[in-house]
DNA sequence: CAAATTTCAGCTCTACTGAGATTC
DNA sequence: CGAATCTCAGTAAAGCTGAAATTT
């Protein structure tokens, strides 16, 4: 039996624990960003939010589109596009919020506060070590 | 700024690290299944493994095409084909299990032993409450 | 020239729906 | 008959590669 963590079901939980929490599919993840970060070009978001930048063309296209999300040219820079969040937007992520911080407290009910919190810091400190240093564990 | 959890980055750290520990497709889950809980019909397989029924027709032809798996008519009942692990499927796994304990060991790295104990136990907590179990090991 | 940026086409894998045929 | 089981076709979303065009 593998050491430290579980086996099968351990995936399935946490991917769907925070698939509830947070990553709704680029739906969600870009704007969310953009909100985190601020505007950016296509490659700075698509370092900021994982999405791969082939990725980001067709996310950008459908979410602009919807008037979610602004592609405005860099004039420092040609090759650049400015993306960023519009009141609509914004609007939404308001809206998809209130579901979303429901999930939240469902996943981790049956933790205390003390132990919530031990969890936060331990993934903090994976997540820290795995950003800043080189490439992830996969 | 969202509770309990982080932000974006915490969802894909943990994605990745448990798609890192356990999660190698198909085409592990779907033996790491059959090993650890035996010869089962396709619906008891799918249910076990959390594997689509649909999807487990293509998995099983190709692992079978393999020699990995096994593919039997149940004779006691005769809508039912029994899947079972072959020799060399096993062997298999066993050999997969060296890669994915050392990806076991280069997720946890920056925490101490007292604190890989601490993360197993909160997601443990985690995994059993929103299995509706009580035990610890699946 | 090399490097960065955006875009596009194509691929794999997971996961789901819907429907059919067979057997219980 | 209804329900379970296996099978197949089609779909969608996430994620990747490779390559082209433009600009720095």
């Amino acid at each position: 039996m593998p050491s430290w963590l579980l086996t099968q079901h351990a995936h399935r939980l946490v991917a769907e624990g925070f698939s509830a929490v947070d990553a709704h599919g680029y739906d969600y993840r870009l704007p969310a960003t953009l909100e985190e970060s601020g505007p950016a070009s296509q490659a700075g978001l698509s370092r900021r939010s994982g999405i791969h930048v082939s990725d980001l063309v067709a996310a950008i296209n459908e979410l602009a589109d919807r008037g979610l999300v602004e592609r405005a040219p860099d004039p420092s820079d040609r090759r650049r596009n400015i993306i960023s969040l519009t009141a609509a937007g914004r609007r939404r992520l308001r809206r998809l919020e209130k579901p979303l911080a429901d999930s939240q407290e469902a996943l981790p009910a049956p933790l205390s506060p003390e132990e919530r919190q031990q969890l936060t810091a331990l993934l903090s400190r994976l997540l820290d070590h795995h950003n800043g240093r080189a490439g992830g564990a996969a």
